[in-house]
RNA sequence: CGCGGGAUGGAGCAGCCAGGUAGCUCGUCAGGCUCAUAACCUGAAGGUCGUAGGUUCAAAUCCUACUCCCGUAA
């Protein structure tokens, strides 16, 4: 059961393994409208599925759906959960004769919940991983079977980080497999002390609060690239739109100046060396940005247009 | 037709509402200044104003259609 991407080569490498694991079916999200003319496009992992052969099924909301008997039906010996998007109902989790487990891209119980990655690269972790678990009925509480660690380096986005996690999934998710199948497999209880939270992150998570500190800003901008990117405002100094709020998208990477201060917000400096920005301890230096309405560009280009001066302040 | 913004030398933008000489900040090239420079000064090259129609003496500008791009819809 799976729908993120992140899933991909998991569910790849279980196909690969068919000497050993059949794969009975897919459970993933309905199809959705994305993009802007809303077409309507079916998870990668379907397309992936039906390629194979394997069934899918694409209930709206699994708990209160028919689907639960196929799930009876299936009589499956595991159940591999991983970015599922919707909470399990109890009969799901005890459908399976062995285990129902999941693959969650984190180091439980830090970051329990949708953004973990994020949530570590945010928090300046220098390490993350996948933990492969046994589904509890609450949510990224069950007990670890193992985890695999890889390391966070100071220019990894959270795009880079899910791909990693996505290519050493696999090799946590078979081992797991062999594990529970010879009935060597651990279960580690979750120290709910040291437990967080990392909560699903919307597009309006990505606005940039200037009184963060420079490393904390950089550390935003680098986890929440690409979902669910990070962003200020600025009003409009030129054309038909001035004096409107635009929205100035920022991208990794940026860079940390300990040296430059100023007021919150405010623009230091805006050069070919790219735009500078205070932030409530130090500032950092932004090079690939995008003003709404205009593709993205470099700083040098978009100082070019004289948009916004050197003074003006961001984020009101 | 989900909503909104846009297309103007190589880049980013003005000019459009109140039609009449192609503008700004850069880049490029040449020359100058300088011990030197990414700094400064002078000059030059480079644009079918997205496409196709229409209105007009005259269209970047007004009207219609189309193409493409961007934001947003988590």
């Amino acid at each position: 059961m799976g729908t993120g991407d992140i899933a991909l080569p998991s569910f790849q490498a279980l196909l690969d393994s068919d000497h050993i694991y059949e794969v009975v079916g897919l459970f993933t999200q309905p199809d959705k409208r994305v993009g802007r003319k809303q077409l309507m496009t079916p998870p990668a992992i379907k397309v992936l599925a039906e390629k194979h052969g394997v069934p899918v099924w694409q209930p709206d909301r699994l708990r209160k759906s028919a689907e639960l008997e196929v799930i009876d039906d299936l009589a499956a010996d595991v159940i591999v959960v991983m970015a599922y998007g919707q909470i399990l109902p109890k009969r799901v989790i005890e459908a399976p004769s062995i285990a129902c487990i999941n693959l969650h891209a984190s180091l439980l119980p830090k970051y329990r919940g949708a953004s973990c990655i994020q949530g570590a690269i945010d928090a300046g972790d220098a390490d993350t991983g996948i933990s492969v678990m046994h589904v509890a009925p609450a949510l990224d509480e069950g007990d670890v079977i193992l985890q695999h660690r890889i390391t966070i380096e100071p220019s990894h986005t959270g795009g880079v980080v899910h791909d990693l996690l996505a290519e050493c999934a696999p090799a946590a998710l078979l081992e797991g497999l062999e594990n529970l199948v010879n009935g060597t497999a651990e279960r580690q209880v979750q120290d709910s002390e040291t437990s967080s939270y990392a909560p699903k992150l919307m597009r309006e998570d990505g606005e940039l609060d200037w009184n963060m500190s420079a490393k904390e800003i950089e550390r935003r901008v680098r986890a929440y690239d690409p979902w669910p990117g990070t962003s200020t405002t600025f009003l409009e100094a030129k054309g038909k739109q001035q004096g409107k709020q635009k929205r100035l998208k920022i991208f990794p990477q940026i860079t940390v100046e300990a040296e430059m201060t100023g007021k919150p917000g405010e623009v230091i400096e805006l050069s070919k060396n790219g735009l500078v920005i205070a932030c409530g301890e130090g500032s950092v230096r932004c090079i690939h940005i995008q003003p709404e309405g205009s593709a993205r560009m470099t700083a040098e280009q978009f100082a070019a247009g004289g948009r916004i001066q050197v003074g003006d302040i961001l984020g009101l």
